[in-house]
DNA sequence: GAACGAAGGGCCGACGAGCAAACCTTTACT
DNA sequence: AGTAAAGGTTTGCTCGTCGGCCCTTCGTTC
């Protein structure tokens, strides 16, 4: 016997955390602006309908994007033809809070999980139009080795993409869950175009294991690549 | 470009639903408790104590109990030596509403992304105390295979104890959850020993592949394993 | 150029969840 | 008998959220 007296234990009784739905709102839709989910100028659905898509009162929403205005992510203009638009440019990333900064490796650990998952299930579902889309996305990030905010904008299209290929919207939210995460912890990294252009040889095996339906192909292919993310932070980071 | 106007569009602006921490806390200990985290019969800690731990108010900690009291899953005495139980027996499970059902299969690949994360970093971080650990739980399962409510407690106090092998907390609260999920489906199917006996032999692979320390066999083990369950699952759901 | 309509902006009242701090009741140990 | 430790009860307050209403802005349309 002697079950969990260990984590487990401590992981039943750990602290409940109840986001109110305004810090939801403002995570989600912030989020998904700083990984360009939503193009710098692209236009949000009018407040009116917003509210109503995410299930929550206007007056809330609009706490939200008050929050998401005055942090320079969005800005509204009024009348007919306004309405709120993500920000051109936007504002710079914010260095990573001390929290953030020392559960690095739980979050590693739940992107691997999260990216693992997804390429096992793309490389067994994948249609062959969203495998076209992801060498397009492979194309594009080759032309941006040189600029890393662009390289990595399109790299977080990628690993979303690869999500979406699994048709497992759950997985989509995990992912973008992951990737906000991570980016908070990569944002201030150098990245020199040496390291940018494996990183992309390794985005090309992964889609042709996908291509290939070679679910441990796409696995181990993911699985190297996510080793040099972590290699890099375990050098910057305490704990490493 | 033409990047995420499919699933991700659809992501972003789906529904938050900020869960209450009465929800939070009756699902957690709710879960715990049927997944036998929590064993028949012990005692949690007293409410004082439990709602500082669980980081909330005792009025709401005490509704909470309420809920579970009144589903049979916890009984609670008074005066000194009293304190809140586990039941024993347990109530018999309740069957999955059609909501759960109709998302089989995406708590199906959720689970494969936590488990197949879990299965790589175990293998490469497992301590060898743990890994007798597993060894033992094994042994144990396969002397349930006659009992299919005993062989499931312990098939989770497994896949659990493998999640805590990567000291990784919130990996351990993604497994919790990810079992629960799947018990809520798998709880009604009949299970026959022969069936229980070649899963507990993938069991056995998988954690000879953490002793070995080698990510890709416990990977491809673990994959075998869930493919079990859900070809199982397909048989009998819609969507399949 | 006046009216319309669609968009954001602002305001207020009602409701319910959650919190905090008491106090009551039961029961076993000393 | 007394005390300590547990669950049970009550009360009042705060704050997030909802829902609705009206205002302001400004292209479009008549």
């Amino acid at each position: 016997m002697s079950p969990g007296a260990g984590l487990s234990g401590e992981t039943v009784f750990a602290p409940v955390r109840s986001q109110t739905a305004f810090e939801e709102t403002v995570e989600r839709l912030g989020t998904a602006i700083k990984l360009g989910l939503l193009a710098p100028g692209a236009r949000l659905p009018a407040e009116r309908e917003l509210c109503a898509r995410l299930g929550i009162a206007r007056s809330t929403l609009r706490q939200a994007l008050t929050a998401l205005s005055q942090s320079g992510h969005v800005r509204a203009t009024r009348g007919r033809g306004g309405g709120t638009f993500v920000a051109d440019p936007l504002p710079p990333a914010e260095p990573p809070s001390a929290e953030v900064l020392a559960l690095w490796r739980e979050t590693c650990d739940e992107r691997l999980a999260v990216e693992l998952g997804v390429a096992v299930l793309a490389a067994e579902r994948a249609e062959p139009a969203a495998v076209q889309a992801l060498d397009q996305l492979v194309a594009e990030l080759e032309d941006s080795l040189e600029d890393f905010p662009a390289y990595r904008q399109a790299d977080i299209r990628l690993h979303v993409g690869l999500a979406e290929a699994t048709s497992s919207p759950r997985l989509v939210r995990a992912m973008t869950e992951a990737q906000g995460a991570m980016t908070d912890l990569i944002a201030y990294i150098a990245h020199p175009p040496e390291v940018l252009a494996s990183s992309n040889e390794q985005h090309r095996r992964i889609v042709a294991a996908v291509r290939a339906r070679d679910a441990v192909r796409a696995a181990g292919a993911m699985t190297e690549h996510l080793q040099g993310t972590e290699r890099v932070l375990a050098g910057l980071l305490p704990g490493g």
